[in-house]
RNA sequence: GCUCCCUUCGUCUAGUGGCCUAGGACAUCGCCCUCUCACGGCGAGAACAGGGGUUCGAAACCCCUAGGGAGCGCCA
């Protein structure tokens, strides 16, 4: 027997920018199917034409080409299963409609929103849980038939079976089961005829193959309205493991308040994708190893059992650890690139790959690179309040020792710094710390063997004597 | 309100009844390296939400409580 192929699938709403929540879903989904050499579905969920827009369609595809999640079928790629834009699918939906409509596992509904929000308001305030009356479940078809002849547009509605028992094994969670009772009769057509997400959500997924779906928590109650579309319709069922939410430091919700970024604001502060999706992948799942990963490594150790059921709190300090790995193992070139004109207009070509070497293990950000860049590239130099105290405390006398010492060894830190304390008898910190701050204004940063040299004498020069004046 | 889910160091987590004196990573602190800062190396402190059971034995299994979250939409 032929082994079924893994095919799993991301299937965002482009009403937004994808967060970190989404981005880690689809992660997730994309490393369990590159895993086992199966195919990653990308699936636009537009049918809500109020919310979506179009760029946001682009945005989402860029952001996961970005964190090197490409996907094999969907849009731009396509594939056999497409149209993948659900608001170019209708056709397909209006088939299986017609199907349930045929066997009566539907009926149209001409409740108006303000009556469902009245019977809601009722049932909540009488500790009834806010469920589907089945007002229009039994009406003849002389009524519907009266009613659509006054014009009035119906939502179609599921009927949901009584005393039915709907059980799946959750691929996190393990045995689920609900009962339909519990589940009201449930729109999947709109008034205006537009398809609701639990059934084209449902319908789509089967249709395009995909065997597994990982998807937030927030899923899980829907699934088995949707495994009870699935069996009305006699379509293929997919296996499904939500996976918890990520919350704030407080366990709340993640928003805005929490840091929490969309992958494009990431991005834009200079986060390297490897840095994102080496901390996202461990957020509720975890690696053996702690060590950094490349794509195909944390793809190739990923792992549904190893998914956790509990929300993970998001934490910036991790994420940077992990901007600090990627920074360490990204190539010359990528970090030149990832540097940005600020950098580009001002290290000299022939000093970039000293100055990145230089600087590296002391950034975490693109500007941190940019500061450094001017420091070392542009004068005069400006010393801040504290600066100024330490080249005080040491005296002028110290810097015009210092100045004499610059000769034969401008390039050679660690020979003039040695010639300074000789001259000076300054020695530890109080030697090396003036002339520091002397050369870069700063009381910390890259080795300073390796900043000199990038210096050049002559601003080595300069920068001693602007010590000697007031 | 009802239904469902979750709860191990500050944080991410390991843990599937004895390998647990609860392991690792991040963060914090300390030491070493360096005649400075960082990088790096070594080390320290730090947790089973609470209460009852079950068992020779419980972080693990069961029940209750507390706290957190989700769903109950013509949103997805």
């Amino acid at each position: 027997m032929k082994k079924q192929l893994v095919k799993s699938r991301f299937a965002p709403s482009p009403t937004g920018f994808i967060h970190m929540g989404n981005a880690r879903t689809a992660l997730f989904s994309a490393l369990l199917s590159r895993r086992e050499r199966g195919a990653f579905v990308l699936r636009i969920e537009d049918t809500d034409q109020e919310r979506s827009r179009e760029e946001f369609v682009h945005a989402v595809q860029e952001d996961l080409w970005w964190l090197s999640l490409q996907w094999q079928e969907g849009p731009v790629t396509g594939g056999e299963h497409g149209p993948y834009r659900q608001s170019e699918r209708a056709a397909v939906y209006d088939q299986y409609f017609d199907q349930l409509v045929q066997q009566d596992k539907v009926y149209p509904c001409f409740c108006s929103t303000q009556e469902l929000n009245l019977a809601r308001k009722i049932q909540v305030s009488s500790g009834q849980p806010p469920r589907y009356s089945g007002k229009c479940a039994r009406l003849s078809k002389a009524e519907i038939a009266e009613k659509i002849d006054q014009g009035l547009l119906p939502t179609l509605r599921f009927r949901v079976p009584a005393q039915q028992m709907i059980e799946f094994e959750d691929l996190v969670r393990g045995k689920q089961a609900f009962k339909s009772d519990e589940i009201g009769d449930f729109i999947i057509r709109r008034a205006d005829g537009t398809t609701a997400f639990f059934f084209c959500n449902a319908v789509d997924d089967a249709l395009m193959g995909v065997t597994h779906v990982l998807r937030g928590e927030d899923h899980l109650t829907n699934t088995p309205r949707q495994l009870l579309i699935l069996d009305a319709l006699g379509l293929d069922k997919p296996q499904y493991g939500h996976i918890s939410l990520i919350v704030g430091h407080d366990g709340s919700p993640l928003s805005k308040r929490h840091g929490s970024r969309s992958i494009r604001e990431l991005r834009e502060q200079g986060y390297l994708a490897d840095a994102v999706t080496n901390y996202l992948a461990r957020l509720g799942h975890h690696y053996e190893s702690d060590a950094y990963m490349d794509i195909d490594q944390l793809a190739a150790n990923f792992d549904v059992a190893r998914l956790g059921r509990s929300p993970a709190r998001y934490d910036a300090h991790q994420l940077l650890h992990w901007q600090h790995q990627a920074l360490a193992r990204a190539s010359l070139s990528d970090i030149w690139e990832w540097m940005g004109s600020a950098v580009h207009d001002i290290v000299p070509e022939d000093h970039r790959a000293d100055f990145i070497e230089t600087i590296r293990p002391n950034i975490s950000f693109p500007e941190h690179a940019a500061r450094w860049a001017r420091i070392v590239y542009t004068d005069p130099l400006l010393l801040d309040d504290h600066a100024r105290e330490i080249v005080a405390a040491a005296g002028k006398h110290f810097f015009a020792q210092a100045l004499q010492s610059v000769a034969g060894h401008a390039s050679d830190f660690k020979a003039f710094a040695k010639a300074v304390g000789q001259l000076s008898g300054a020695k530890g910190k109080d030697l090396f710390l003036p002339l520091r701050v002397a050369l870069t204004g700063e009381a910390g940063g890259p080795e300073m063997a390796r900043l000199m040299p990038l210096l050049g004498e002559e601003r080595v020069r300069a920068r001693l004597e602007a010590c000697l004046v007031d």
